[in-house]
DNA sequence: TCCAGGTGTTTAATCGATTTAGCACGTGAC
DNA sequence: GTCACGTGCTAAATCGATTAAACACCTGGA
């Protein structure tokens, strides 16, 4: 059971040590092909494949990469982002070790510094909401912020473009022929970042189609069925002239709850209200019924992108801003033309 | 920005390598305790942390573990069991790696290799879902399955107990009042042992309840909200005299479907139709209107006995038998007691 | 003949720790 | 005085690779 050593495999095939490193690396040009088949089939005979720990500790580079987040339990975006580092990991011969720190500083500063200590290549500082983050002491110069900017700079960062996937969802609605839209917000202090950015975009929107924003479409909630539910019957109490015929819905979630006070009332979707939603959760945007126009938010790509910066395979522009990924907008059945008539049939059910 | 080495603290101390290295790590008990002091004082100085890499290397134990899971990305499940998996693992120093196969043999396989070159200390083998699964050749003996049952034996397993959540969710809808209750099931091969043992335990509690099994209430659609609704339509349409009062559905996102369907024919949850899923997917579950009932999958828990077992801190039963972890029910509001006449308002909406 | 240069391979240092064996010194017993 | 033993520490081997330097041998040119 103890593992084949480089020795046995130069034993089998009656050279030294070096000769196997150098035939097996294709190192030393001076290396006959005879002499290099020789080793291989030795090698392959005895099973030999080479001790990366050993390697790690001579060569001073372990092709591994830390990778920390925050909240990998509780999120449904980790997966994705994850799987895009992994991916790109893998298809590079890298490993990556994966630390959880649930948010905590200490035992973030914990995995620092035992990631430090596997001498790891590179690590990718990861967020699953897209924010401002401080830099923790300890990080290492080769570090990549993933779905979080670096509030000192320095580092590279790669984020979603809520602007302008904010920017897409409103269109969608001014192209169906919305002008009265409301932007049901998270409510304050949850993801700053992302919030202002989709709101960025719609203030955009509105502009460029000619739109006054009205104060009372935009309206808070939390960050869950029921906030939105709330914070959709705020909106769809409103007098008539002045209700919205269409959402923006911050999330997902809210956007779930904004279906549950339309349906409430008695308001089907998409022929009396118009919604649209953000980050295109699987188990949520399309399952709800009718399925949920929504703005996908590009973690898999994000998660590649911030592995091969970590890996030196990709260079980031010198700018020093983060890297923005688009936010593509999948359509489903939730938007339509607004209703002929400011929709006059408000009436309601138990 | 070169590394403090071990010989730094030797010099700042005045001692050499060997005496660092047994004061800091609690050796050699004939070293005085003025020593160890100055010693540890110096490697504070110098701001020494010991190089894993080359501890690894000269005591064959590397503190890591590897973990190898099939599709991490398209599951909301993973995290909870990375979770689970990674507190112990942090608790007692060790790092993890992290593969996802996308359940891909040839991956997977290169993953096994990858991860015994780095010489982790053991293997935990995880699935997302409860099901059987061919050991694979080069899985080192130190493994451990996680939500799956290797199929040749030889291993610590750790599992659901699908079987007892049956018995929970049938037993509920059982002491509210239903005699007509349907499992609405998926459809093979998905996760077949997951499928059959929470079935043995709905026909368990029929049993013991007295119950004569209708095989026209067994019905089976995908794992997907349409599909539930496919499912659940198929049983609302049965005449009023067989129409089940209440569903127990194989996962939630089959209940999400059920909910669908129940709701276009008028008929109230729990008021009129009785439901309980599985799995407790928190968008799913407590975001439906009303929250689900449903049954919860202990991932966190499974997570945490893998890597229990993984580093030697619990010894597995020696039945060799899969460990079972209770699947908890969690009482929300879709469970009421059967309509006092059998459903006759049978109105329906288009 | 001698040397330069090329070819094929090996020797030995190295990465940074851990750990065994043993050295140097002092003390107490006989 | 000698020996056994305890105390405090160190020298050196070791883990399993990589790699710079060097060695042995051969060929061809001056």
């Amino acid at each position: 059971m103890a593992r084949v050593r480089i020795s046995d495999v130069a034993a089998a095939a009656g050279v030294s040590t070096a000769t196997v490193s150098l035939a097996l690396n294709d190192q030393d040009a001076r290396i006959p092909e005879a002499t290099r088949e020789r080793v291989r089939r030795a090698a392959a005979e005895v099973g030999y494949t080479p001790n990366s720990v050993a390697r790690g500790l001579r060569t001073q580079r372990t092709r591994t990469i830390g990778l920390i987040s925050d909240r990998i339990a509780t999120t449904p975006f980790a997966g994705r982002m994850l799987s895009g580092a992994q991916d790109v990991a893998r298809e590079h011969g890298y490993l990556v070790f994966l630390v959880d720190t649930d948010a905590d500083p200490t035992v973030e500063r914990e995995a620092i510094r035992a990631l430090a200590d596997q001498q790891v290549d590179a690590m990718i500082y990861a967020c699953m909401w897209h924010r401002v983050v401080d830099v923790p002491a300890s990080l290492p110069r080769r570090s990549v912020f993933l779905d979080c900017r670096p509030a000192q700079g320095g580092f590279p960062a790669v984020v979603p473009d809520d602007r302008a996937g904010g920017v897409a969802a409103v269109r969608e609605l001014v192209a169906a022929g919305h002008r009265r839209i409301a932007y049901v917000d998270v409510d304050e202090p949850h993801p700053p970042v992302a919030s202002g950015l989709r709101h960025d975009g719609y203030l955009e929107v509105l502009a460029e189609a000619g739109i006054e924003p009205d104060p009372a479409l935009h309206v808070r909630g939390d960050t869950s069925s029921a906030g939105g539910r709330r914070a959709a019957d705020q909106l769809l109490d409103l007098p008539e002239d002045r209700r919205p015929t269409a959402l923006f819905c911050f999330n997902d979630r809210i956007a779930a709850g904004a279906y549950v006070a339309a349906h409430r009332r008695g308001l089907r979707i998409p022929q009396d209200l118009s919604i649209v939603g953000y980050d295109d959760q699987q188990l949520v945007a399309a399952d709800l019924d009718p399925p949920l126009t929504t703005v996908a938010l590009p973690h898999y790509e994000m998660g590649r992108w911030a592995m091969e910066v970590a890996l030196g395979i990709r260079t980031p522009d010198d700018t020093g801003a983060a890297h923005l990924v688009p936010c593509p907008i999948v359509d489903r059945d939730s938007v339509g033309p607004p209703p002929a008539t400011a929709a006059s049939d408000s009436r309601r059910r138990t």
